[in-house]
DNA sequence: AATGAATGAGGATTCATTCAT
DNA sequence: CATGAATGAATCCTCATTCAT
């Protein structure tokens, strides 16, 4: 989509004066995402962010006026690519059954696959216990996922499903053993009702 | 005053005896959780924390030699209180069926009760995702909280607890409707085999 | 709509001629004052005065080239307007007793009417310590003063009297008391010879 | 004074680790008061102040916690300079024939010397005039020129003759010809009484 | 002619840590 | 033993100006 209005890599902008850079906005956050995973919000300085993305260090406050609103697009990018494999599974799914399995799969292959997002998930959940601002980003997403799962189950089983799929992508990435998928799928089972 | 509490020269020098003043090290560690369950790790400075817990700068890093390690000591008191809060509730219980009673008020009154234990949780977990030395301190805790649950309950039915208890008090903390008494015993229930 | 106010090829060019949009350079100059009265020189960016003109930010610096020269217009534009009231009080004077009366009702009422002359003021006098560029205004608006006074006192009064309206004015505006009409009557008497 | 209990350059300190330097507030202060002459406060950066006071930038804030306790502190010293000059003026006066003389020497000769006072006096004014904090030391500034000033005249000519003063010294620095000693004995002697 | 995207230089401030006392 | 004065490095942010369009 957005490769096709490119004609080449100089279309727009020459590399030594990049003015007029359309895609420099979403270039930077997704720096901001690589380096929080890196080293987390607290480390993510402007300038190692601007570093990363190979954009002047002036150009992100130009784009997002503080760190604040840097941190907050980063992370409702972030949630959006969440949000978005998590519907895409439960888009799959035609029965209860096969919605079991999508979750089965999710948790085992998609949730925390890598380090990164792992930390960003956390770092995101840190912000949303504190600042309003990332509580209604992570408010957007559960219900996202909740409405994604009431397509194949009943409220209280979604709900149930929900706060499962947390815990144990959660203990699975922070503990010290392996998930195990025959387990991941009894425990799912098992909230889902007969 | 302080130096009627010291028994002795070794009580300076022994790392595993308390040595200087017990008092104030615990004092310095409860200020740090104070400031960090209010303003985040990254917002708690040395200086922030020195003068909530009313003691001169200086002192911090005589006790603790570094922010490193006040962190991590203020953690581990930290993980230390709510897992022997959790044992003493498991500890409570004499047969699946009331320790199942119990899971359900621990999810619904301990946890999160306020602000400041949610942050500090989500502090650490944001650590330990990143960072070995947090990392042995959630191990540990789980590994508390698996055994507690494993007194009453078969190894993979406690693990699954153990990750239906994270993501209900996550989400009930962090969601924007209370958690449901109802509704939580129900999927306490469902984890556990009839 | 902005094309039909200009009369022809030299208004682009002759310095002395409005160029360009007449309006939108008056409106920036005002819009600097406002801004200057608000926040002091320091506090008058580039950004915030445009702002408050409405235009674009590039505009500024093509009206006007740098920070400097806006500054400079401006504050030839607010001794321009001080001065003119001030000449338009002394050309209502017939005599000196009419002139005395009309230096009383300028000091209590024309000058530092509001907070944002005061700073005006203030703020231009500070310059004009520092700069050539601004002492020029301000000679040539005491130039202005002092001729105005001259039509109706003696040189040496004059500059007596123009003296005297500063420090009361200053006074009174800075000061803690509001100045007292009787007072200021008595001092401009005193000024002036019988 | 504080010269006495110094024994000699290195008593206390040594150049290059300079811990423990009691006159560097002091230091600072002078350096602050030096830069601002020169460049005004817009132009007295941290990084300007502490490079003439020959101090690290670190330490500016750790004795003045921002830039505008700074100002005021520096302020506070200049206002109080100043004052005292003039208090000491008005001491030596035994009547007000000889407290008239005072003025005219404080007019021609003290006031304004140099570039440097009159830069002050225009900044404090302008910070005054938009800032409470700096007004609460203009205002304690002029109470005490016209607490001396009431020594010998009367409350309404002590006043008129702080305003004569104010707007003398002003227009005679800022004007384009010199102060003439006979006209300013002229002016200061109409405010007075006979 | 007019604009606004872009940026480098410099702004104030915070801070963990050091170490002389 | 305990302290707090001291600091350099790094923080975020502001801004006047430039210049491709």
């Amino acid at each position: 989509m957005s490769g096709a209005e490119q004609v080449g890599d100089q279309s727009r902008t020459s590399p030594t004066n990049p003015r007029y850079d359309v895609h420099r906005r979403e270039k930077i956050v997704v720096a901001a995402l690589d380096v929080i995973g890196d080293v987390g919000v607290s480390g993510a300085s402007m300038r190692k962010v601007a570093d990363h993305a190979g954009v002047p260090l002036g150009s992100l406050t130009y784009y997002f006026g503080s760190r604040d609103e840097l941190l907050r697009a980063a992370f409702e990018e972030h949630a959006e690519t969440v949000a978005a494999k998590f519907e895409s599974r439960m888009s799959h799914a035609s029965c209860p059954a096969s919605a079991q399995e999508e979750i089965v799969a999710l948790i085992m292959e998609d949730m925390f696959a890598n380090q990164r997002e792992l930390v960003l998930n956390q770092e995101l959940y840190t912000l949303a216990a504190r600042i309003p601002a990332f509580r209604e980003i992570t408010d957007a997403w559960m219900a996202r996922s909740r409405a994604a799962l009431s397509q194949q189950f009943d409220p209280d089983t979604a709900r149930g499903l929900d706060a499962l799929i947390e815990g144990l992508t959660l203990h699975g990435a922070l503990g010290t053993h392996q998930l195990d998928q025959r387990f991941v799928a009894a425990m799912v089972g098992r909230i889902c009702p007969v």
